[in-house]
DNA sequence: CTCTGCACTTACCGTCCGGTCAGTCAGCAA
DNA sequence: TTGCTGACTGACCGGACGGTAAGTGCAGAG
């Protein structure tokens, strides 16, 4: 905001590149070179190159993780909640594609990442939303009460996590073909997990409650 | 096998160096320092630094995927053969660490991978066996018919991925205290995934059929 | 013993990298 | 006009890198 044209334009191939291919393979020239500026002026904004990857990171953290918390608060079904919270965060993925993928390599290069803490304090923090949100569930009685909040979390996030990080090769998987788009993916794994999650389906009531909008999928 | 001691012992040190840290960051000098050798004897065996890398990949590569095929062949339950598959590639994955982790990075990193095309291989093969897996119990009635195969297996896969890229700093993860040993994550993931796999409960038999074994945990 | 082929080494090359430095230039206050 | 500041540059540095050339030593075949 407060920075000079040089500096934000440099930060904003940085990101780029970085995102694409990680911390070692981009050269300070490469940076220049996108920015439009001499490889020594980044040296006047930035310390070094790791300083400039870790403003990178903290660029890309900020603003992650508000809506989960947000969401919390909304007087809605833990059910719809949930859907919404998976819906949005795919969306915004997709939306800040260079982010997201620095942050997911972070969180996913296990060990020897330089921006390897500012990864998981987002993370940590994300999955903390969604335990909260599935705790609430089984408070309400909405949702199984054998079930563990970290690991149902655990397993939401892992299979974004995946889905947004092999986007392009999906198409090629195996049984993968008949979900398009990540709209689609992300009401499949919320159906999915709620089939297992929902509270013991007396009689009626669980392929409603799995599918409140009345015509979500006629089959 | 047949590879001359040197050779043998560079591949070696290649491994347990390139799992570790990526491609990028590992030099041939270290990679020689390790295996006992010159940094010149490694081109008197490999053409490059990059068919090094290949032929590491490689030999991680061999051998994965086999033991899910040949499970999908033995006369049990899918709820059974789930279980046991699961259990299988969490022990099989901490005692080949190396190994798990090079095909997993290739994964994992989108793009710009120089082993992607053996990693996605395995990858797919593996899945493509799981997948196999859900369908024949699908088939059989034993899981409901309304999944997809391909998205359960790929948080089936997510999951385990996540597991084990996370693993250092799983007891530091919100939520996460309460599971201790791969095993017992594993044990957890199943029977959070069969409880929306398995047939309708139409009166008894849900709580039995997730927990086959009498005695899995009394709580 | 000699020849051959292979494992292996020492010494070196050109290149590219992160980082430094001296200096230019525009803007601005006095 | 002068003096100062901060954005910016081109030229350069030491070092590490991937890779090469030339040669040593040694085992086995003839």
């Amino acid at each position: 905001m407060t920075l000079p044209a040089g500096a934000r334009s440099i930060l904003d191939a940085a990101t780029t590149l970085f995102s694409r291919t990680g911390f070692d393979s981009v050269s300070l020239a490469e940076i220049a070179s996108m920015a439009g500026v001499c490889k020594a002026n980044i040296f006047h904004h930035f310390e070094s190159k790791e300083a400039l990857y870790l403003d990178v990171m903290r660029e890309a953290c900020k603003g992650h993780a508000e809506f989960a918390e947000s969401l919390l608060r909304l007087p809605l079904s833990s059910t719809e909640k949930l859907r919404r919270l998976v819906a949005f965060e795919f969306a915004d993925m997709f939306e800040h594609e260079s982010r997201t993928q620095l942050v997911f390599r972070e969180v996913l290069n296990a060990g020897s990442g330089k921006g390897r803490q500012l990864a998981e304090q987002v993370f940590q923090r994300n999955c903390f939303a969604v335990i909260a949100l599935f705790q609430e569930g089984i408070d309400r009685g909405e949702f199984r009460a054998d079930i563990d909040s970290g690991i149902t979390a655990w397993m939401l996030g892992a299979s974004t996590m995946m889905f947004f990080q092999n986007r392009n090769i999906l198409p090629h998987m195996p049984g993968m073909g008949g979900c398009n788009s990540p709209a689609d993916f992300a009401e499949k794994i919320v159906n999915t997990m709620l089939q297992g999650l929902l509270a013991a389906p007396d009689a009626s009531g669980t392929a409603e409650a799995a599918s409140p909008s009345s015509s979500r999928k006629p089959t």
